[in-house]
DNA sequence: CTAAATGCAAAATTTTTGCAGTCCC
DNA sequence: GGGACTGCAAAAATTTTGCATTTAG
């Protein structure tokens, strides 16, 4: 839902290494290969995957990442705000970099989580019902359904 | 969130065990004992338990329900649109008895689950953005941050 | 009666942890 | 070199399943 040049992909994604860097020197987070793939797997994924799911496509170039070291990785790096666990109704937790605010959309068949912004929602005010509630400091909307792919493939098969 | 008078809260409850009962009769579930009173368990709490939560509390009237139970009950009432499983970023899962169209504000420090409304929000038009992405059949709002109690206590202790 | 539901026990899935060795700074 | 990080293995936490027995309709 967000088209973007493959350059300019590229681009965007050069940074987000950089900032990462940046920001795990800051915390004094040390820059090991794993965490760095791990990083950037998560970093160019669209479909917000799980540690099991980073684990696998990365054991192809990483023969002998551990499984406990991705969710070692994800649980620091979460810790650090420097990605973002993904609220969903599944038992295994999926995550995402992408710090920005945004939405989701979930595919109830295929699972697939589709990114979205909407910035004239982030701006608005809340209810007057909610308004003592505490200190909030994110407010997401999760569109829930059947994508369009599923839609035509449960038409045609 | 929802201010209720008592009397109002038992009128609601109790309808809403007859519409229950109602609905497991048309659907051929059959209306067991466990399962009414997880249900009602359900019905009765504000605070979206999990299976075990729901477990515990029920151990002191049913010495005998296994927690197997309370999961097969969940899963079968969820699939029959009886309950809603929450999403959350948690390991557990939550449920909750409410079908109505409502949101959630969630407390990243106790992990309570405060629903509220927001009508105005329900009927707005999502951005064009996302508007090719498929059927969409639920639109949440989840709020995540601190709530006043647990805000409070910090600063008190 | 009969199909569905329960309880028990065991297994599967997902995530966390202790420890010894390795690697970044 | 020293403390943080990794991999291994084992454990913990959460959820699911097979089967004999019980129960609602």
């Amino acid at each position: 839902m967000r088209a973007m040049s493959k350059k300019l992909q590229q681009a965007n994604l050069e940074k987000k290494l950089r900032d990462f860097e940046q920001a795990c020197r800051s915390a004094d987070l040390k820059l090991t290969h794993q965490r760095l793939e791990i990083f950037r797997e998560l970093a160019l994924a669209v479909d917000h995957p799980s540690a099991e799911t980073i684990h696998k496509r990365l054991k192809k170039r990483l023969a002998t990442l551990s499984l406990d070291t991705v969710y070692r990785t994800l649980s620091t790096l979460e810790k650090h705000r420097l990605i973002t666990k993904v609220e969903t109704v599944e038992s295994q937790a999926r995550f995402e970099a992408d710090m920005d605010r945004h939405h989701h959309a979930i595919c109830r068949q295929c699972g697939t989580i589709t990114d979205f912004n909407w910035r004239s929602f982030d701006d608005v005010q809340l209810p007057h019902e909610i308004s003592g509630w505490g200190r909030i400091d994110k407010k997401n909307i999760t569109l829930h359904g059947i994508c369009e792919k599923c839609a035509n493939a449960g038409r045609a098969g």
